[in-house]
DNA sequence: CATCAGGGCCCTG
DNA sequence: CAGGGCCCTGAT
């Protein structure tokens, strides 16, 4: 039943410069973020299925600089030429998600010294925060987090995009496309219940009605303030505290807004930074009194530190945190 | 086999 | 503002 992959062919290159310092991997790569079909990443490329602007594309980027001398090359892979005025958009696009117009010394300036934080910034000096999706893709990976373990969110993830997006291929490789944003039809809650949702399948119902209805307009959120921006993420059906924080940072790019921890997080964050027994975490409100040291940058030292213990996992070191993750 | 909590959120009282 | 219920799954 699963319908034919569509292949792409290679219709644009172009090379992007970001800002120095630019750390490749650690930018293009978060290897807390679940894996999801539309995207993957080895080092120094990450190849993307990505729907923009009622197309979908295929796009890989490749490191071609250095940390301090930074660039990226970038590939389109469409089904059929592009115009320039949608290949400048999709650049546009790509230089936002990814942050490389950020600019990291006056974090580094005002953190670099601190004992915790000064080692993981010479680690990790020129990694950004980044995040592939739009606000309605992570919308949906949000809902399929929701009090679920990690496998079955990705299966939730897989059964979405089997019923809904569309395979690419493209640069010899297979991914799944996310579909259109409200596209999903006028009441797809009892087909969503099918993908084994659960209850989430009210909330992505709602919320790509929300789209459909053309409530939702993410190029002018990105311009409004954060307490708008928070306003109206907690307003969408399925979007508490929780799901807000991550977007607030991933998708809106809000550095300085942390108010939120959960309760798997307190326990990784109360190991890491105080050492104490994940039976015994210090509470959310003293950790976040910690974090106040390190405004107004606290998602960015935040960011550099779960991210650094996270690398650290990956290559077998911090193994404690097995037990705090439900694979 | 039954029970339960999980990388929340909504709704109710 | 606290607490119950919610879909499903894997762990116990």
């Amino acid at each position: 039943m699963e319908t034919p992959a569509s292949h792409l062919q290679l219709v644009y290159s172009t090379t992007l410069t970001p800002t120095s310092p630019f750390h490749f991997d650690a930018t293009l790569h978060k290897p807390d973020y679940f894996p999801t079909d539309d995207t993957h990443w080895e080092p120094g490329s990450r190849w993307q299925a990505l729907w923009w602007r009622g197309r979908q594309v295929g796009v890989v980027v490749r490191d071609r600089g250095t940390v301090e001398a930074p660039a990226l090359q970038v590939e389109v892979h469409a089904h059929r030429r592009l115009s320039a005025e949608y290949l400048a958009s999709l650049l546009a696009e790509i230089r936002y998600r990814y942050n490389l117009d950020l600019e990291l010394s006056p974090f580094y300036g005002a953190c670099g010294g601190d004992p915790a934080l000064g080692p993981v910034i010479t680690r990790w000096r020129g990694m950004r925060p980044g995040h592939p999706n739009s606000l309605y893709e992570y919308l949906v990976i949000g809902v399929a987090l929701q009090n679920a373990t990690v496998r079955r969110s990705i299966q939730m993830m897989q059964a979405l995009f089997r019923a809904h997006g569309r395979r690419l291929t493209f640069d010899a490789r297979d991914l799944w496309c996310f579909w259109a944003p409200g596209s999903l039809g006028a009441d797809p809650e009892e087909g969503l219940r099918v993908l084994k949702l659960g209850y989430r399948a009210r909330s992505l119902a709602r919320l790509d009605g929300a789209f459909a209805a053309g409530a939702v307009d993410e190029a002018a959120l990105r311009l409004a303030d954060l307490p708008a921006q928070r306003r109206a993420l907690i307003g969408l059906y399925g979007v508490g505290p929780a799901t807000a924080g991550y977007l607030l940072t991933d998708v809106f790019h809000q550095w300085d807004h942390l108010d939120h921890i959960s309760p798997w997080e307190q326990k990784i964050l109360s190991r890491l930074i105080f050492g104490t027994d994940p039976s015994d975490p210090v509470q959310p409100a003293a950790l976040l009194e910690y974090f106040a040291r390190y405004h107004p940058f606290r998602v960015l030292a935040l960011h550099y530190l779960w991210e650094d213990l996270w690398w650290r996992h990956d290559r077998g070191e911090a193994s404690w945190l097995d037990a705090l993750i439900r694979a």
